[in-house]
DNA sequence: CCCCGATCGTTTCCATGTAAATTTTCTGGC
DNA sequence: GCCAGAAAATTTACATGGAAACGATCGGGG
């Protein structure tokens, strides 16, 4: 993991020249911290974790909509459209075409589908929980908290998994 | 005028499925959130985020060489080399090859890039904290300070503002 | 000296994600 | 019914970044 300096002309403090006082800089390179630890999970890498987040919050809200996927996961139906292609041909998800709006689609898990989060989504959170740095557990907490609070989202809405309107069809 | 839903079936109250648990999941989500509201400040969409962060840590350390920046800012040698192509190109990074070691590569900035960098860095900065969400700015330092511990590097060792007193709870 | 392994940088190819334009459908005014 | 405008999804072209393989150089052992 770590060499000694092989040839090293001395001890050179590197900086970041002031980027660390700017959260995007942070959040960036956290971002890249976490993909790196990722997609060297084996477990999760194959469909990578942008896949595994689309599907689990398909199966959280069955019948969601292309946009809403989009809008609560922060990227562009473009790509959204090719991620659902490549679940299609996998038999994970279900497109169904809407009778009172034939414009929209709406997305359901398939069996396998299913099957796939079920197996993903507890990988993803075991390397999350592997990833506590140098964070106590109190700061991961509250980092977790905080990062809710910026994105506007509620801190825990479905902590308590609730079962509404499940499986009612 | 409204803009009410026209045939909402119900309010619908969207859930990640359990995926805001995850710190890994929470900074990718506001990573991008970040990387939407950047790139649409022409200010520094021209040249990115990254690269004027790449040009910020070769000022702030003249001399240094690729591995030393790629290891900073988490990204690979590959794409470092494809940056600084880019740089050299635009007339901003010189490249000097190392005598004693003629693997390696010293780089710093040019008059011009020196120029750019003062250029970018103030935008840069404007930017980030023009961001402030819905977070309070004793949260924003917080949460800068808990990034900082998160990715193991020294906390804003330049930071204008005082140190807070929330101390570590 | 020459070979061999390690390190540094580069090149090539591929995965990920966006922007802009297009298609289809819904809604409202005539 | 028909046309104009908005909204949802798709397609096409492109930018960003990584993985694996490569060439060049250093350093040590015969």
């Amino acid at each position: 993991m770590d060499a000694a300096p092989r040839h090293d002309t001395g001890i050179r403090r590197r900086s970041y020249g002031g980027l660390t006082e700017m959260s995007g800089f942070l959040l960036s390179l956290a971002q890249a911290h976490v993909y790196a630890a990722d997609s060297a999970n084996p477990q999760i890498a194959d469909p990578g974790t942008a896949q595994i987040s689309v599907l689990a919050v398909i199966r959280a809200n069955p019948g969601i909509r292309h946009g809403e996927l989009a809008d609560m996961l922060l990227i562009k139906l473009a790509y959204l459209t090719k991620l659902l292609k490549g679940f299609e041909a996998q038999g994970w998800v279900h497109r169904r075409s809407n009778p009172s709006d034939r414009r929209t689609v709406e997305l359901t898990l398939t069996r396998e589908g299913e099957a796939a989060v079920d197996r993903l989504l507890p990988a993803l959170r075991a390397q999350d929980a592997r990833r506590q740095s140098g964070l106590t557990p109190r700061e991961m907490a509250q980092l977790k908290r905080l990062l809710c609070k910026y994105l506007d989202i509620p801190a825990s809405a479905t902590t308590a998994s609730g079962d509404d309107a499940a499986g009612s069809g």
